[in-house]
DNA sequence: CCCTGATTCGC
DNA sequence: GCGAATCAGG
């Protein structure tokens, strides 16, 4: 079936008149849904929302590797970070009133631990009939300083270090201690650096150039 | 899986 | 120019 000009003003009514392509293609009859889509686009009609172009910044042809990005993106929350909010202060002392310079000696003797006499459910101690105690002096308030990180994540570009001017590109795995992002300044509109983006990202070749063979992950007749 | 429109590219 | 194949989001 041959685009007649009775079937294009009919395309063109029934395009800007909300339907869908298929709608106009079992309509017109004798097309296909694209054909009906390639001919809307060649006579110039307006394109109408498409559900893949939502996103309009959309400016690289090429697509990102998807184990690079979504690595950046689901890095879990406990990645290490460097600088972190106000972290809870290391355990309270047992021992307030020793400065670290005053006692040099590491472990100062205890005089006045309690007699254990077993172990409740849960862990705790008992004590005996006997043994009444004061309770534990709670330690002074102390000001809350942030830790210093530590050492293998100084300097390193951590998940709450991200913004779009960085490099986004994650170093090592999720979860190890030293796992951070390269950091760098990053290629404008990527979010990766200007080398990471040469990694992420890779011109897409002619249909014909393209690789054919699928991987075939079972049943390949056993080569040998 | 179904749907959608956009895009590519052999013909 | 045409439209199947493909893509990618919903």
């Amino acid at each position: 079936m041959s685009w007649t000009d009775e079937r294009i003003d009919r395309l063109k009514e029934l395009w800007s008149k909300g339907m869908t392509a298929s709608q106009i293609a079992d309509e017109l009859g004798g097309v296909s849904r694209n054909a009906v889509i390639g001919k809307a686009h060649r006579l110039g009609l307006q394109s109408r929302p498409s559900p893949v172009k939502a996103n309009e910044a959309a400016q690289p042809k090429a697509k990102p590797v998807p184990a690079a990005a979504s690595a950046a993106e689901i890095a879990p929350a406990d990645a290490p970070r460097k600088d972190p909010a106000p972290k809870p202060a290391p355990p309270p002392q047992q021992q307030p009133a020793a400065p670290a310079a005053a006692q040099p000696q590491p472990a100062p003797a205890q005089p006045q631990q309690p007699r254990i006499v077993s172990v409740g459910p849960g862990g705790f101690l008992r004590q005996g009939p006997g043994d009444q105690q004061a309770p534990i002096p709670p330690a002074p308030p102390r000001r809350l300083v942030p830790a210093k990180p530590s050492p293998e994540v100084a300097d390193k570009t951590s998940l709450l270090d991200l913004n779009e001017k960085i490099c986004k590109w994650p170093l090592g795995h999720p979860g190890e201690p030293d796992f951070h992002f390269c950091g760098a300044p990053a290629n404008p509109g990527f979010p990766y650096c200007v080398e990471h983006c040469g990694v992420a990202y890779q011109a897409q070749l002619p249909r014909r150039d393209r690789r054919p063979p699928p991987p075939l992950p079972f049943g390949g007749p056993r080569i040998r």
